[in-house]
DNA sequence: CCGACTTGTGCAAACGCTTCCAGTCGGAAC
DNA sequence: GTTCCGACTGGAAGCGTTTGCACAAGTCGG
């Protein structure tokens, strides 16, 4: 009914500045609520803008401003459901700070230089970026931090950069501990690479917790019950089969994600064993399907992580806010079907 | 290494003409590999470029030629396994285009004028947009062609604008006939509203496949045998409960989704029937961990979709490519453990 | 050998804002 | 009654591109 809003050009400031009686630097200053500015000649300025459907262009302003009011997002994929659920809690937060979210994907090295450099997607285009699961490692937060565009990391524990993650270590000795405390004594580790090309520290400080957990019971590990998953659901299938079909099964297994985890549960139905019966299993990040299934996991809040990082960039573009702090998430053990006493077998 | 490319001020396209001796018309005709430019030109203004590390800014750019090279994404819901899936289809394709991608959630009604009008987060920043499950009809499409920017829509079959989807009826028909097939005469339904303020096509078009199959078979429909699960794992637990402890339980339910189809097997475990011994089970969708749990299911190419309605944005925005045109994506049934001949007892 | 094109290039005007600088005006301080 | 100051406001210079137009130098059919 409203009309007009077809493909007819926009109303531009000039407009609005006419229809206020004022100049357009009025205009400028008037809405965006800048000091200095009458009450009265702001009401009218934002009246005229609303008549006229006003909306200042992005690009325009940006290019005006310097500022891109765009924070950009980056992940090595966007497909598992952890980075979906970082995504979904960044864009809830960037949502009322009027910040536009500009996504990409690298799967491969997170090189400053690549990212930032000639052909780099974000280069000149963001205020600020989060590197998601990125694992830049401590020498490129150093780099990172030279460049314009703050940033924030996700998933991982910097000293020079803000940082933002869950203690693994200390999660995946609470799965194993879990698992010790049930009786199990042969319990098999399946974790992995997150991406090939990235040597992230999550499974090693996983492997460090779990490691620590055994030993904390004097319990010798075994190098042919720690086998590499692949962060996937297939991987974890082949890594369970590996190490159930040896010739010295576990009679439990951590798994460094739940994905792998149902895998496990696959290779157990394969192979007739029963869970918990025949084999406990305890994954880590609480996926969804999890609770479906009876899986006990490590929970991480993986979405309040993207709201907390989204919150600490635009902290940081709003000039307070300290740059570089390492911000810790909690976790919690939730014990479900999947995991029980040993049998006496 | 390089240095420079520190906080320093990065080379504009003066820099570039200066240093290839040529106006800075010339530059960015010969960047973007217009015509008229001479071939040894060219070469001295990439080298040029090259050199000083060039990339055009992206703001000023748009704001001169008034495109955006931007697409904008909207959603429903990000987290879902089936979004994230084509948003990562999306970007595959967009990332050669050199196009970015805007990701925005709409829970609400798909408006168009709440898209594109004052507040919308959309307007006047997209050279086109994709609506993934947003589920416009064709009054909200005939709004949507009205508007500058194009529009690609997932999920839904429009006669309007551009629309890409499956055939939701044949596919939940082919479910419905292979519990049918196996002698099931008793079969259930778990659907659902996907978003409670869009009324979407999806569910009515699979529900009238069910009926189809039905029909075929000469079985009448039992009212006590539809029940919404909300799409969702725990809507599909509590449906699949109240159905199960009802009078008269079903031998076999098909799910409009995987997930809803997980909670009914959460609810199998707690009812202590086994899957497919006493109540077989198909899903819709083939997610990830469907095969992990032997999920019978129909299969979608969701991030084929993606890729597709990406490429389609693409080229309308090239200028060749239908404007208006649905584009069917095929499906396929996966038969799993979970689906059985009907015991006899 | 001459207009009519074609090709290659530069000039300069947008694009729609932001923001520095300067100016007006009323009132407080002297 | 000056002078000074602060609150408002306007003028205009960018911001870094793109692109219409003009122009010089060939190219070519007639």
């Amino acid at each position: 009914m409203a009309g007009r809003d077809s493909a007819a050009t926009h109303a531009s400031i000039v407009d609005v500045a006419a229809r206020a009686g004022v100049s357009v630097a009025t205009v400028s200053r008037a809405l965006r609520d800048y000091p200095h500015v009458a009450d009265a000649t702001r009401a009218r300025v934002h009246d005229a803008a609303r008549d006229l459907h006003y909306v200042a262009d992005a690009n325009a302003s940006r290019l005006a401003s310097g500022r891109s009011n765009t924070i950009g997002l980056l992940a090595p994929i966007l497909t598992s459901w952890y980075t979906s659920e970082v995504i979904a809690g960044v864009e809830e937060m960037l949502q009322d700070a009027e910040l536009d979210l500009l996504i990409s994907t690298r799967p491969g090295s997170p090189d400053a230089r690549r990212v930032f450099g000639p052909d780099g997607a974000f280069r000149q285009r963001v205020d600020g970026m989060l590197l998601v699961d990125m694992f830049v490692g401590e020498a490129g937060a150093t780099e990172l931090a030279k460049v314009a565009a703050p940033a924030v990391v996700l998933g991982e524990s910097l000293q020079t950069l803000t940082s933002l993650s869950i203690d693994n270590r200390l999660g995946a000795e609470l799965a194993t501990r879990h698992l010790l405390e049930l009786g199990h004594r042969r319990i098999g580790l399946i974790g992995g690479v997150i991406t090939p090309a990235s040597q992230s520290s999550v499974p090693d400080d996983r492997t460090a917790g779990y490691l620590a957990a055994l030993a904390g019971q004097r319990v010798r590990r075994e190098r042919s019950l720690q086998v590499d998953g692949l962060f996937t659901i297939e991987g974890g299938r082949r890594a369970s089969r590996q190490m159930l079909l040896g010739p010295n099964p576990p009679s439990a297994i951590f798994c460094m994600s739940d994905e792998m985890a149902f895998g496990v549960m696959q290779t157990a139905r394969e192979l007739g064993l029963s869970v918990p019966g025949d084999l406990s299993l305890i994954g880590f990040d609480d996926h969804p399907a999890s609770e479906a299934f009876g899986l006990s996991t490590i929970q991480q809040p993986v979405r309040e992580m993207g709201r907390m990082g989204a919150r600490l960039m635009i902290d940081i573009l709003a000039g307070h806010g300290t740059s570089c702090a390492h911000h810790p998430l909690g976790i919690a053990l939730v014990s479900r079907a999947s995991t029980a006493a040993v049998s006496s077998t």
